[in-house]
DNA sequence: TGCAAAATAGAACGATCGTTCTTTTATGCG
DNA sequence: CGCATAAAAGAACGATCGTTCTATTTTGCA
């Protein structure tokens, strides 16, 4: 549906196509806000973007940045797509060269630790913004929940496919278990970022094996069988 | 430390002492912006919070709502004490009528579930709040981060409680344990209330009956040797 | 009942917000 | 180079924000 096809237009735009020309001064400019309004909305979030912060930060007039984007509305949906697009090369097409199955699910929950990791200092968008925009409808909400729809959406199917190659138990229940591993990203987000608990890291990473102790079919039940 | 003792100065609290006396008209006043606060306050954050809102709402001049409280961070403060106070009533202290042990854990994290199902139409300010100020010093984060430390703290000690009755596996790691739950909450959270996802909260429950797969010294391990 | 004190209202402040309109500057193609 | 067009700046708008100051009303005790 619009999910996979949103990875796969992605796919296609990074493999340039040969028209390709040289960004005009607009868009150079347009992407420099961007970059800008990014960084400023990891650390104060969406709603925290303000046209006139981004001005004095890219040393240009209000209304100089304003006429990029039409409304500020924009603007947040142009950095939801940003962040996108960089979630994405971080975490998600990485994994697509590690084999299908287990390993490419340890491959993109490593990947999405790391990026989170990352983020303890500068915030995830994914999640400040489903806060900021739980119960607010408008174009803003339906760009952010698409985006993170799309994401879950292929950890769900790496998880379907470890089930399908037979890495995981038959009674493995996947959207159950990609739901446990969001909530360990979500635990570390929270107690790192927020608690600034030191720990957390760490505990992701054996909230990992602990689901992989009820749902992968390796060691402990392989060993009660086999001894 | 701070933590316990918050806990115990709530109880105390909560059994009213010989002198009390009717709420001067103030008080009353007061208490009935800080109810309309924390009402708001969970549907649009601690950040939304604005003087003016509240002063329509209770039908009141901006400057009568602002005198009650001096600053709008005040008026935040009196807010997250207000929702710690409710949170405490309504999932710690009626889970200390339950045995210490794994059926106390259990009740805890009913209550919190309940909770926070809840909170899928209203929000949770412990969640919005970690997001809003997790880097945004000042009076109003050590407010709630105190509080969500307290709650977090109290969770933690029933699991050791569990695990020093003997409920738990030998191995267990209370904090471990501590952190897959907040996960649970916080994927309900994230999943119910901003996805929209109504399966949400069976896979709430399921995962904590999969913690107790692998810390409780329950069914598996012990089938396992008997038979 | 009278009166000091508490509680609330009202008006105004400087600041910032998103947005609109007009004017100036920079760009890039023929 | 010249010129149409794109890009950026500048000024101003109405609205809302938290806060301050002063005036009015209400409260509760002697």
């Amino acid at each position: 549906m619009t999910t996979s096809h949103s990875i796969r237009k992605l796919a296609s735009t990074a493999s340039r196509t040969s028209g390709e020309r040289a960004l005009q001064k607009g868009q150079q400019t347009k992407q420099t806000i961007i970059d800008a309004a990014l960084g400023l909305a990891e650390q104060i979030g969406l709603e925290g973007l303000s046209i006139g912060a981004l001005a004095e930060i890219t040393h240009m007039s209000k209304s100089g940045v304003f006429a990029h984007f039409g409304s500020r509305e924009e603007l947040q949906i142009s950095v939801v797509r940003e962040y996108y697009r960089r979630f994405s090369d971080e975490v998600f097409f990485p994994a697509m060269n590690v084999p299908r199955g287990l390993p490419r699910v340890r491959a993109l929950f490593a990947n999405w630790m790391k990026r989170v990791a990352i983020e303890i200092q500068s915030g995830c968008i994914f999640i400040s913004g489903a806060v900021e925009f739980d119960d607010r409808p408008g174009p803003v909400r339906d760009a952010l929940a698409s985006s993170v729809q799309t994401w879950l959406t292929a950890m769900h199917r790496a998880v379907v496919q470890a089930k399908d190659e037979g890495h995981l138990v038959g009674d493995a229940d996947a959207a159950q278990m990609a739901f446990e591993i969001h909530g360990l990203i979500l635990a570390l987000h929270y107690e790192a970022r927020f608690l600034k608990n030191p720990g957390a890291m760490a505990r992701g990473n054996t909230g990992f094996e602990n689901i992989l102790l009820r749902y992968g079919k390796s060691l402990p039940r392989a060993s009660a069988q086999t001894v």
